[in-house]
DNA sequence: TAACATTAGATGTTATAACATATATTTGTG
DNA sequence: CACAAATATATGTTATAACATCTAATGTTA
């Protein structure tokens, strides 16, 4: 649908200014999905996330480093989501032997399950972007990459 | 740069689930830009857009209702981002007389003033799109506005 | 090796987001 | 016209975001 028609605004400065709120209001509605998704398991986008990272790497260790790298908004808060999961024993965390400032993080096997749950938001993603045929998706894709440079 | 090596994420399970992060990591990205830019002025990219649209009413009346309505977060609490308005005199309200309910919105001189000092945002845009062409921007358009059907 | 700089992470504070609920007014119905 | 339903907005509460600051450990260098 036009964005134009959805938010009741006539015409754009330049195609640009339409992209930049285009951007914001799709990703705003596919936040709300998932987070939707999300809040019946009492677990957070962002806490989502962590645990993916983790699982990336499991069986290995993680430092809180190299998840603030990897996470989607860089800006957060890592330290203190990663208390909530510790809490919730969806992670194991314990000090870095060999450097004392450092924290070793793995998922656990209740971390594991909870995530087998919540992957099945994979599959709605098919069902959100069902307008578009996966041409389309690829598409999207490819320009979104371009657009970070 | 490909999404991909970007998060450290070797492949995603579907083109759309790709799409999904793709959306959420460059958005997150942008709305980073748009926050580094109004925080010097002291405003939220919440309380900019309440402030586009009354002006887009100016000098008509807007209700708290239609201002929900339009804006691209939904979920919001308008109420609250008004309040913040009117404390900086950037908004005028009263009461509707002829539905008390109702409020009666309207930008002031000095909110016209101000959101003419932020509207260099949309030059920016031009700037942070940079890496794609117009041809390009213009197709990212009619994608996101189809994929929200 | 002492002194300073840097790094990894934790913590404190204030503002905003998310959600539920409350209040006042108007609208619709028997 | 009384009364329930719907509407417009405000408010209360809890969690999270944003930002700055702090602490402990490690690296660097004169």
């Amino acid at each position: 649908m036009l964005l134009e028609k959805e938010i009741q605004q006539k015409n754009f400065k330049s195609p640009q200014q339409k992209l930049a709120i285009n951007l914001l209001y799709t990703t705003n509605w596919l936040n709300y999905q998932y987070h939707q998704h999300f809040k019946n398991h009492k677990i957070t986008v962002q806490q989502f996330n962590v645990l993916r990272i983790l699982r990336g790497q499991y069986p290995d260790y993680c430092s809180l480093k190299v998840i603030k790298e990897r996470m989607l908004d860089r800006m957060s808060d890592a330290s203190r989501i990663v208390d909530k999961l510790v809490e919730k024993k969806y992670i194991i965390r314990h000090q870095c032997p060999s450097d004392r400032r450092s924290v070793n993080l793995m998922i656990s096997d209740k971390g594991l399950a909870i995530l087998k749950d919540l992957d099945v938001i994979d599959e709605s993603t098919k069902d959100m972007f069902k307008n578009l045929n996966t041409k389309d998706v690829d598409k999207l894709n490819q320009l979104l990459d371009a657009l970070r440079g």
